[in-house]
DNA sequence: AACCTTCCCTGATGGC
DNA sequence: TGCCATCAGGGAAGGT
């Protein structure tokens, strides 16, 4: 599930190994994914990658006339294939994580979109169960800020601040989980960081935002940007799909605290982590950490609930 | 307007 | 061995 630092990851990648190039062909398996037309698709032959930019969890190919606006879903996958290096003869598939491929591979029947460069490289778009999509605008101004409006806070970025993130708490009643996922909110986060973010901030998934104390919502302002910081460090979360612009897995799913974990002791604490379900998404927390009780007003927890850094 | 539910999609997994 | 039900989940759509 690529959220904001496995995109990220993806982003970096493909600068540093695709910028510049021009697009000398296209081969598209037509399929839900392409939310443009095939004509809009071909349209993008002869130009050139002149940027990679990301927004929340959208990866943006800038062209000269036109912007490729990739979303990976769940199992969206963007890899270069070099013909310079041998194609991995089958997947492999990581004990631990379900990962399904190493290094590059062939087209196969879920690869859906072939990006031929000049230099016989070539960009692929693989997703096994299609909820990313595949958008070609053309480059006017403010198009793409208009495309992507609907999006919330960018981490990173100079909008995000103390003060504006207070700001989307008002008129809100809805859990902080589900709070959380919501990309008008900030952008970007999924949910592996949202939960992984709930536990460093020592927050119940379950609990309304109305009820947040300021303190816990200024815990959670920082949280969200160190697990996403630890994300992209790590090179992103591989649980089942994700893999880099090379193929090859990231390394922050063994540095979670609550995803996945449950079962297992918590990291501070040693309570077994605990997994439910709000809001239709499956959702880990310490019981230990993340007390569902809403914090007294009047005694502060002397013992601080502040979380370590996840690294 | 905010919130909630349903749906899309495939592969892995477990029960029988 | 095979068949079927279940689960995973980002975001759009539609209903309340």
């Amino acid at each position: 599930m690529p959220e904001l630092p496995e995109v990220e990851t993806i982003r970096r990648g493909l600068e540093s190994a695709v910028l510049g190039a021009r697009i000398e062909d296209v081969v598209q398996k037509p399929c839900r994914v392409f939310r443009c037309t095939s004509e809009e698709l071909f349209g993008i032959r002869g130009q050139h990658l002149q940027r990679l930019l990301r927004r929340g969890k959208y990866l943006i190919a800038e062209l000269e006339n036109s912007y490729v606006v990739f979303h990976l879903g769940m199992t969206g996958q963007l890899t270069v294939r070099d013909p310079a290096r041998e194609d991995a003869s089958r997947f492999i598939r990581h004990e631990t994580t379900g990962l399904q491929r190493a290094h590059q591979h062939a087209p196969d029947r879920h690869t859906h979109l072939e990006i031929l460069l000049g230099d016989g490289r070539e960009i692929l778009y693989r997703d096994i169960r299609m909820f990313g999509k595949i958008h070609v605008l053309a480059r006017n101004a403010g198009v793409l800020e208009s495309f992507l409006g609907h999006l919330g806070l960018e981490p990173f970025s100079s909008e995000y601040t103390l003060e504006a993130f207070l700001e989307k708490f008002r008129n809100r009643k809805v859990r902080v989980k589900p709070f959380l996922l919501d990309q008008s909110v900030v952008a970007g986060v999924g949910n592996i960081y949202a939960d992984e973010a709930l536990f460093l901030a020592g927050i119940h998934p379950m609990r309304p935002v109305r009820g947040l104390r300021k303190y816990e919502k200024v815990r959670l302002f920082e949280t969200i940007l160190k697990t996403l910081e630890a994300g992209i460090q790590f090179g992103g979360t591989s649980m089942s799909d994700f893999v880099n612009s090379e193929g090859r897995q990231g390394s922050n799913q063994e540095k979670l605290n609550v995803y996945a974990r449950d079962g297992q002791p918590c990291t501070i604490c040693a309570t077994p982590i605990q997994k439910i379900v709000v809001s239709q998404r499956g959702t880990h927390f310490c019981p230990g950490c993340q007390p569902r009780s809403r914090p007294s007003r009047i005694v502060r927890r002397s013992r601080t609930r502040y979380r370590r850094d996840p690294s």
